[in-house]
DNA sequence: TGTAGTGTCTATAGCGACTATAGGGTCAAG
DNA sequence: CTTGACCCTATAGTCGCTATAGACACTACA
């Protein structure tokens, strides 16, 4: 009983058209159709796909998920990087959590330094319009205010992941 | 004492290039130019792109920024708003916590569920693999097993913000 | 005066993981 | 025989930049 595209995303709880373009990008293997040019799904599929989902969920990119698959699909001796790839996935997750709990500090005190109608002098306004040393950073250098008169180096925006370009070639 | 947009740069921490983007999105004011037709940036405009840089560090997107910018230069009577946006954000980065601290979890039972080097029998490639009920989801529902077999619903990625999307007309 | 090095200009394409749109074909029920 | 749900492909758009190409401008040193 195989399935028809829209059967699939509802089996998974994923977007027919994200299902087309993980077969695009090599994660998903194309699948038989029938006469009328219908992909058609078997229960392998179901689980592959599953196995996407799942990491996806777990804040893994497409490349990665490749690399899971094809260690999957071809099991080489060591899964030892797998582990690797989960402890780096830690720290990241850990980082972010860091920023964003910088930054919700940095709001609240935002949110404190206005109490609405206050026309032409919105305290909010006024804030994020003045460099004040930041009260959160003792000793690190916070970003909020480091940032300014920096030269050169970049530093990270909230949200991103700080991956290490190995540079090309 | 005119600066050209490289000094800017470095007195800001901004990239050239950003710069050039902010005033193509209309958050920078088209500047003056030289006879070469280099941009030419006063004072004024190290504050207002100060301003961008500092929004952006509070994790607003550039709409919400020239919202702001709009108000700033031209202030009506309520900014009532501007208390919500940054109760939005809260809320925001609040939520985007919750799912990492969960998906921290995940990854941390995950990472036990293998030492190294079993080759194919590895513990972590199996536990994706499988739907196991989660052991962090007592009384909520996990993201992370919900999904399956759900009917229409999207539910939505570890780091997405959850914007309502007013539908267009 | 030549030239090397740096800075600036515009225009265009790429990133990741989708999402949206246009324009069409297929199929079962009423 | 028409309606509506489903499927197909191809292309463009999202966000906030980043990278590339190719050309012009300016300064310092020979």
């Amino acid at each position: 009983m195989p399935l028809k595209i829209g059967e699939l995303a509802r089996l998974t709880g994923c977007q027919v058209v994200t299902i087309r373009y993980y077969e695009k990008e090599g994660l998903l293997p194309r699948p038989e159709r029938t006469g009328a040019n219908y992909r058609l799904y078997g229960e392998d599929d179901v689980e592959r796909l599953n196995f996407i989902l799942r990491c996806r969920l777990h804040g893994m990119n497409l490349a990665e998920i490749r690399d899971l698959l094809a260690f999957k699909d071809n099991p080489t001796v060591s899964c030892a990087w797998i582990n690797e790839l989960v402890e780096k996935h830690i720290a990241d997750v850990e980082a972010q959590i860091a920023s964003l709990e910088h930054l919700k500090k940095h709001l609240e005190a935002l949110r404190h330094s206005c109490e609405g109608d206050r026309g032409k002098g919105c305290g909010i306004i006024h804030s994020l319009d003045h460099d004040e040393p930041c009260p959160f950073c003792d000793a690190k250098p916070c970003p909020l205010h480091e940032r300014t008169h920096a030269h050169g180096d970049r530093t990270p925006r909230h949200g991103e992941a700080e991956e290490e370009h190995a540079p090309k070639k």
